[in-house]
DNA sequence: GTGAAAGCGCTAACAA
DNA sequence: TTGTTAGCGCTTTCAC
């Protein structure tokens, strides 16, 4: 900068004023012009750490999900990306791990950053690490899982009900024996759905078919997806609780040939591509592009300063044999 | 920083030291303890935007990558991230859309932005962005596409190999008749994975039965999948190029009842999920993990000053009926 | 072992 | 319309 005003033999804050858009009137055309010419031909480039410092904002805002190569998370992300940068901020993609100590030390790492805010899937027991956040005035939004006690912004679905409706819908159409196969994580979504699950089948009398199987996530996961492999292919249908536990437990059954024909698979989250066979798969749809962009919209929010702390709820869909054929 | 100085009677340049581990025997254990103390009860977080502007290191690196969304690039971006957060670097990852102009704008911005390095899958007409950030002289690793004309490092695999391999040995199974489909994206990899079809198709004496259905990637993509769905439903085999092109085709095939039983499926990436029932699938497995590693390790180099420009091949492996059996 | 002072590249109030 | 100046929060050399 200091380069390009020596070269036109004016001031750095007259190129500042230029280059940053705030000439309107206060510059005359014949130097803006020069200005701008000379910037293109040094290729220059400003620093936007400087003027960040300078002005207090980074224009970066940060996703913190718990693992982004999760399809879930990633079609989320995406849509948070693309919604920041009509915005004009770049965002820094974090995987927690489902680690609350990673979790915390990223959180620490990303106020250092001075980033503008922050869009948070909480991990199990991140109660701690979200206060400290809200304690350093850093905006912040919550997604997918609700924290209790914590006061941030929630943006996600009503997972009792989608479950309930889904799991009831399925016992109405005469599959009885319905089995449900969860992580082995303490996380609201995961406990309304088996709730959710639990109340449709006493709804439905069939409390005595009432099975959840819990898979452990990480190396257990494959041992914990055979143990109960022989009870699960003897139901009527299986219920999965999230996309996650779905592919990988069809990791595990392609193994020994596939899904038996007269089953029927119900999971949370898209999975029509999996629809390649005779499998009756039936699924639950979140609008994640919406709930992306609230999030997005609800951070920019408070950091304009505008906002109030609110849960926004979005309404899911099931998506059944009928709905996927026409 | 001033303040806990100020509080501790001590100058400011004594507590960056303490507070950046510098203080190796330079700065008393006493004053050490006071001040890491006096942090921790101020929840004192260091500015890294300041040091990053005086070391002139932003600890930052990018990601740009077509669609986050994407399961192939989405896995190797988490790879990647762990990879960064280990050696102490964040990232900000970018959708380009596969679009020069959006891929331009951003590599600017994260110019601008001082990140340390990046690590791109170039769009199909890239070179002059490619370059441009070369003369930046910001550390460029390029991933998954190799551009010609470009003195990048390249990390990838062979495509053209690992399609003919696969589609050869379909045949030598039997299967005759095998359509391609693929994106209608002129990119190195889905160039080279036609022209292993191709010449697998020749060199079988299969060159009548050659098809290749190329699908615009966007609005037009499922009306490119239903137009010759009849054509490919009479085929033996189907060879998808990618698996976006293969879930998006999965998600219209499931409107018309799946897979036929009788027919082979061969894709490109890990689609072991998709196995749910009776059909035949395939796929060519590349190597991620160690392809985001290898990248990361490039770019660090880099980083580090040491470093020439290569290539960098990984090896692929067709997972047939067998491989996934056992 | 500790402090004073300069400066990274930028912006913004104020002066000219 | 343009220039002068101070300072954002940190690191680092050099003197004490």
């Amino acid at each position: 900068m200091q380069d390009i005003a020596r070269r036109l033999n004016i001031s750095r804050s007259t190129v500042s004023l230029v280059l940053s858009g705030k000439s309107d009137g206060r510059v005359s055309e014949a130097v803006k012009k020069k200005v701008l010419q000379a910037a293109k031909e040094m290729d220059y480039h400003l620093n936007e750490l400087a003027r960040s410092l300078r002005v207090g904002s980074s224009n970066l805002i940060s996703v913190i999900v718990t693992d982004i190569s999760n399809e879930f998370f990633a079609q989320m992300t995406f849509h948070i990306q693309e919604a920041a940068k009509k915005a004009g901020y770049l965002v820094l993609t974090i995987n927690s791990n489902e680690n609350d100590q990673e979790f915390e030390q990223m959180a620490r790492l990303l106020i250092s950053k001075q980033v503008d805010g922050i869009i948070a899937v909480p991990t199990p027991g991140g109660q701690d690490s979200l206060r400290m956040i809200i304690d350093q005035k850093v905006p912040l939004v919550t997604v997918d899982r609700f924290c209790e006690g914590v006061s941030a912004d929630y943006v996600g679905v009503d997972n009792y009900e989608a479950s309930k409706k889904a799991v009831s819908e399925l016992l109405s159409e005469g599959f009885k024996k319905i089995c449900m196969m969860r992580l082995d994580l303490n996380i609201p979504p995961l406990n309304e759905r088996e709730r959710g699950y639990i109340d449709a089948m006493k709804a439905a009398g069939q409390q005595e078919h009432i099975a959840i199987h819990r898979i452990r996530f990480g190396e257990e996961m494959e041992r914990d997806l055979l143990v109960p492999l022989d009870d699960v292919m003897a139901t009527d249908a299986v219920f999965f609780s999230s996309h996650r536990v779905f592919t990988e437990a069809m990791k595990v059954v392609s193994k020994v040939g596939g899904v038996p024909q007269r089953q029927c698979v119900l999971c949370f989250d898209d999975v029509r591509p999996y629809v390649t066979g005779a499998t009756d798969i039936r699924y639950i749809e979140q609008p994640i592009a919406e709930i992306a962009q609230k999030s997005f919209d609800l951070l920019l929010a408070k950091i304009k300063g505008e906002a109030g702390t609110g849960r926004y709820i979005f309404p899911t869909r099931s998506i059944d044999r009928q709905s996927l054929l026409k």
